[in-house]
DNA sequence: AGGACCATGTAAAAGGTTACATGATTTC
DNA sequence: GAAATCATGTAACCTTTTACATGGTCCT
């Protein structure tokens, strides 16, 4: 049982899903192919953690859908009363930042702009599926949703989201503002 | 030539290192384990990215102390010039948040108790870290290096360990804040 | 005496990505 | 007719972690 594993589980607390869907779902949380997904969730059922449902499609192509059962449960429990390890982040661009003097303002500027348009668009795609949740939760009037409902957790994410691209939006745009104009040539 | 590659080439464009330095300094960009840099070495001296000189010591273990080289130099630019790719980032705390209804609000608060010690200890680390840079760094009245200088590349990335920081410890204590007191028993 | 830090390496196992494989339906 | 979406799976490869291996110095 590894972090994925319990990342599937975890998902498929809320609902039942497809292993194509949790493929999706997972990616914003814990990014994983599906050569990885369906493998795992073969293990998952045979020691009984999910069950498995083969749903026929007219439309589509027949799909698996998995629940989490009981054995799921109480492993999903136990992990989350675990502390939760360190985050782990791996970001190009921070290595790239270490040894921006290497390299020309101009060459900089287009790096640090894409990834300004990076969070720009996370930002919005992000500000759309916090107005499908509003829809969905029955919020009170600060717009929290009730501890024991499956929206607090969705809530609560989406927050962070929020905040943390409005913060590399802001350092981006700083870091855009003091990076030198003009010709630059600061190698030769 | 992978992305770890590429970072330890990024840290040595600064100033020639040991392999056990270039494993401490790497961590805050792109974590990884000794047993990962040490082969990687051996093999960018073999590629002459980088050449390397035994220095021996009386009161510490004999090292082997790294420097770039033309080629190396050469590569790095090359990789500046590319588009980085997307952050990745690997928090289980984020997985646990997603179904945290399933675990009494003692068990949760404990989760971003911990995280905020976390974020708090770290922006402490990092607070030291930007006085000692600021020491070293001839830098103007604004605080800021000068591009061409090598701790502008420090500079920036200090202030984005800074502003994630906040930006955690604030999310940490909201959360905290809504998280409801008392026995709490959401589970029967 | 025990633990932390310095210092370098290899081997095995686990985790993650890319490519191979197939095929239907829908949208432009 | 081409591309995107839905849907599941395996194989090969690369990356990362954990464990094995060694040994000196410094501090308590």
């Amino acid at each position: 049982m590894n972090t994925l594993a319990y990342g599937l589980l975890s998902l498929l607390s809320h609902s039942p899903l497809s292993g194509y869907d949790l493929t999706q779902r997972i990616q914003p949380f814990w990014p994983a192919k599906h050569s990885q997904i369906y493998p795992l969730l073969a293990r998952l059922e045979k020691y009984d953690m999910v069950s498995c449902e083969l749903i026929q499609q007219s439309d589509k192509p027949d799909k698996k859908v998995y629940s989490i059962q009981e054995k799921g449960l109480d492993a999903l429990r136990k992990w989350l009363a675990l502390p939760a390890s360190d985050p782990v982040m791996r970001d190009e661009l921070m290595l790239k930042a270490f040894c921006i003097s290497q390299v020309e303002p101009t060459v900089s500027r287009d790096l640090f702009a894409a990834r300004l348009e990076h969070y720009k668009a996370k930002s919005q795609r992000l500000n759309d599926k916090i107005q499908s949740v509003r829809h969905m939760a029955n919020a009170g009037e600060d717009g929290i949703p009730p501890y024991d409902s499956p929206y607090f957790g969705a809530y609560i994410l989406l927050n962070k989201g929020k905040l943390t691209c409005r913060t590399n939006i802001e350092w981006c745009e700083w870091v855009l503002s003091i990076i030198p104009h003009g010709s630059g040539n600061t190698v030769d």
